[in-house]
DNA sequence: GCAAAAGTGTTTCTACTACACCCATGG
DNA sequence: CCATGGGTGTAGTAGAAACACTTTTGC
C-alpha cells in the first residue's frame, strides 16, 4: 500500500544542482520570502523536500528536480548525510517549515544529493510559486543560506571534484551535447583548480575514446572557429 | 536541553567495522536471536542504533561503537545513507526492533559509517547480551544478514577500497602499531585486489615519510625476520 | 642442508611537463 | 590588417612495471 502524499516529516533529501555556463561553475538555489513581525525576510536555499511516507531516497530526489525544471533522466549521487540536531534550530527556518509543510517540525535529518545539468536545457517551472535561479557558485560560497545549506553546498562541491577527478564522464553532464575542447578543458580547470597547457589538454582527451570529433564549426565567433565535439558513452 | 534517553525511532546509524587479521580483511558482526512460533531464529546483523533525538550522526556512531568495543578514538567515517521503505519490512526485522527498542516502528533510514579497527585491540563487551564477532569478509559477502546489511558492507567495502586507494594513512588503522612491510604489502594487495611486486612495494614505502624503520625485529618465525616498522603521523 | 620468507637494482615503458609559433575568421 | 582565440610537436623528467638471485633463520 503506497501513501503518496503522507510525509515523513524526520527526514529530508536536497540537492546541490550544478551548472556550467561556460566560463563558470553555477548552482540552482529558491528564493525564500519569509513573513516577520517587521516586514518580509529574503534568504536562499536548496531545492529539497521532505520525503513521501513510503518513497525511496533517490526517488525523492528525483522527484525533486522534477517538480523543479521539468527535466527527467538527470545525473543524480548521494554524497552525505547532515544530521546535527542544531541544523533546524533557527526560528525563521522552523517556521518556514511548518507555514510550507503544515506539519509540526522537530527534527530533520537531511541527504544531500548532487545533480549535474546542461545549463542550456530549458527549465521549465511547473510550480507558479517557486522561483529558481543560477548563481555563481563562488558567491554562493559568501551567501548566508537557510538551514545548514551552505555547508551542504561545501560538501558537495567537495565531492564532486574529487568524483570528477576519478570518472571523467561526469565533465559531460555539464557541458553542452556539442562542445569545442576549450570548453572542456575550461570546465576541467575549474573542477580541478587547475591551468592546463592547451597543447598537453589537446592530447590527453585526443585519448579519451569517448570524445569524438564532429564535422561542424563552432559558428558566430570572430575568430577562427573551433570544431565541435560530442560525447559518447562507452561501456 | 538534552533528551538523552529518548530515541528518535526514524534515523539508525550502522557501522560496518574492518579488521585485518595478517591474511584477511574481517567484519565485526553482532549475534541476533529471534523467538519465533517454531523455535529460534539466528542470524547476524551489524553494529547499529537508532539515534537519541537530540544526538548527531557522528556522536551515534561513536557511541555504539564505544559501547560494543569500550574504544573510543576510532577512524569512524559516514559513506552513504539507506532509505528504501522496503529495508525494514520483513516481519521478523520489525518483530526484533520493537523487541529491542520497545518502540511502535515504522519506516527507518539508516546512515552507514565504516569504521577501522587494529583486530589485535582487545575489545572489552560492556554489554552482557550482546555478542560480536569478527567474520572472514568473503563469508561475510556470502551471507543472509538482518534487513539491508548485505549491501550496506557491499558499499562501505567500495567505499573504503577508493577511500584507501587516495589515502595511505587509513591502512595504518588496520595494522598493528608495529608491522612488517609484508603485512602492509598483503594489506595493501587485500584492499586494492592487486598483486604488488616485492621489490617495487618496498621501494614504494621507502618514500612514504610516515612508515618509519625500527631498531626491532619480528620474532617466533621459522624463517628470516623481518623488520618492523611503525607509522608517523605527519601533517 | 633444506624449507620459507626477507631483502635488494637495473632496465623499460608510460604518462605528464614545459615550451612557441602559425592559422583562420570577423570586423 | 589587426585582434582574437584555434590548433599543432618535440624533448625532458618522474613514476610505475617487469624481472631473479642471495640472505637469514628454525627445524
Amino acid at each position: 500500500m503506497s501513501n503518496e502524499n503522507i510525509y515523513n516529516p524526520h527526514v529530508s533529501i536536497d540537492c546541490v544542482v550544478f551548472g556550467f555556463n561556460g566560463e563558470k561553475l553555477k548552482v540552482l538555489l529558491i528564493e525564500r520570502t519569509i513573513k516577520e513581525n517587521n516586514g518580509l525576510y529574503n534568504d536562499k536555499k536548496l531545492p529539497g523536500s521532505i520525503i513521501f511516507a513510503d518513497e525511496d531516497l533517490d526517488t525523492a530526489a528525483s522527484r525533486v528536480l522534477n517538480e523543479l525544471t521539468g527535466l527527467k533522466n538527470i545525473y543524480l549521487s548521494q554524497f552525505h548525510s547532515f544530521g546535527n540536531p542544531k541544523r533546524t534550530e533557527n526560528p525563521r527556518d522552523i517556521l518556514w517549515l511548518e507555514n510550507t509543510t503544515q506539519l509540526k517540525i522537530g527534527r530533520i535529518v537531511t541527504v544531500g544529493y548532487v545533480a549535474l545539468i546542461k545549463i542550456d536545457r530549458k527549465i521549465q517551472f511547473k510550480n507558479e510559486n517557486t522561483t529558481a535561479n543560477w548563481f555563481d557558485l563562488n558567491e554562493v560560497l559568501k551567501m548566508n543560506l537557510a538551514f545548514d545549506h551552505s555547508e551542504i553546498i561545501h560538501k558537495g562541491l567537495e565531492y564532486i571534484r574529487h568524483n570528477m577527478d576519478i570518472e571523467p564522464h561526469l565533465l559531460f553532464e555539464l557541458l553542452p551535447r556539442k562542445f569545442t575542447i576549450s570548453q572542456l578543458r575550461i570546465l576541467y580547470d575549474t573542477v580541478h583548480q587547475s591551468r592546463s597547457d592547451v597543447r598537453n589538454f589537446q592530447k590527453k582527451v585526443a585519448q579519451w575514446p569517448y570524445v569524438v570529433p564532429l564535422d561542424e564549426m563552432e559558428t558566430g565567433v570572430s575568430h577562427r572557429a573551433a570544431r565541435l565535439y560530442k560525447y559518447r558513452k562507452t561501456k
